[in-house]
DNA sequence: ATTTTATACATAGATTATCTATGTATATAG
DNA sequence: CTATATACATAGATAATCTATGTATAAAAT
């Protein structure tokens, strides 16, 4: 998450998200996309985004294959049944978290 | 913080953004204070506030002057002319972060 | 030719924020 | 007299992310 580590805690939820609906996307394609829709602002390291991976694997959420495509591996990762249903929970604590902070800091507004 | 360890590392943020503006507050009001204008979600632990407190002060972003009220010790936490700039920038990149993160789910969104 | 950058995975160990649990102490409510 | 609220504090556990390192292929740059 770059040099901010803002709101630690989230990573897995943003993963959920980005294979939300079947989607099915590969760990170092995953790191780019957040990239890209973050506009620069959140680069995951390797060191966060596989153990993140593997830990929703390791939960049950997602399910995995793995590919060689132009002679390199590609795990791919997808939603799994529990994945879908716990995605639409972890979003909207999210969504209630970010309206609560923004609570917090319009109320004592600058 | 309750349950959801959602926001973690936006704690000492959240608290320069109580004390802005020559504020002048103590530990357990702000628990109250982060409780109350956060409709319960908040809920910072001992464990977390104190010593959250004590590292701002130690980076000399808050100012303290302990005080005897009502038979008990408060001790009060103000900003510091450094906290104050501090403040500024951190709320701002939690702004930025929390525009980041509406960004991804919503581009993603369901 | 060779080095750097991009792609693609992985893990070990360090760092750090928050939590749980515990402790002290006074005042009020049941 | 016991529980709850007020008010501080610290030790140790937990957990998420980071840095650093490793393997390996392909393309681009020097």
């Amino acid at each position: 998450m770059s040099n901010a580590p803002l709101i630690k805690g989230s990573l897995s939820t943003l993963i959920l998200q980005l294979l939300q609906d079947g989607g099915r996307m590969y760990g170092y394609e995953i790191s780019q996309r957040l990239k890209e829709l973050s506009k620069g602002a959140i680069e995951v390291k390797e060191g966060s985004l596989y153990p993140a991976l593997h830990k929703l694997e390791a939960e049950g959420l997602l399910d995995t294959s793995t590919e060689v495509v132009e002679n390199r591996l590609r795990k791919y990762y997808k939603l799994s049944e529990k994945g879908l249903g716990v995605r639409k929970e972890r979003v909207s604590e999210l969504e209630e978290m970010i309206r609560v902070f923004q609570q917090v800091l319009k109320l004592q507004g600058a």
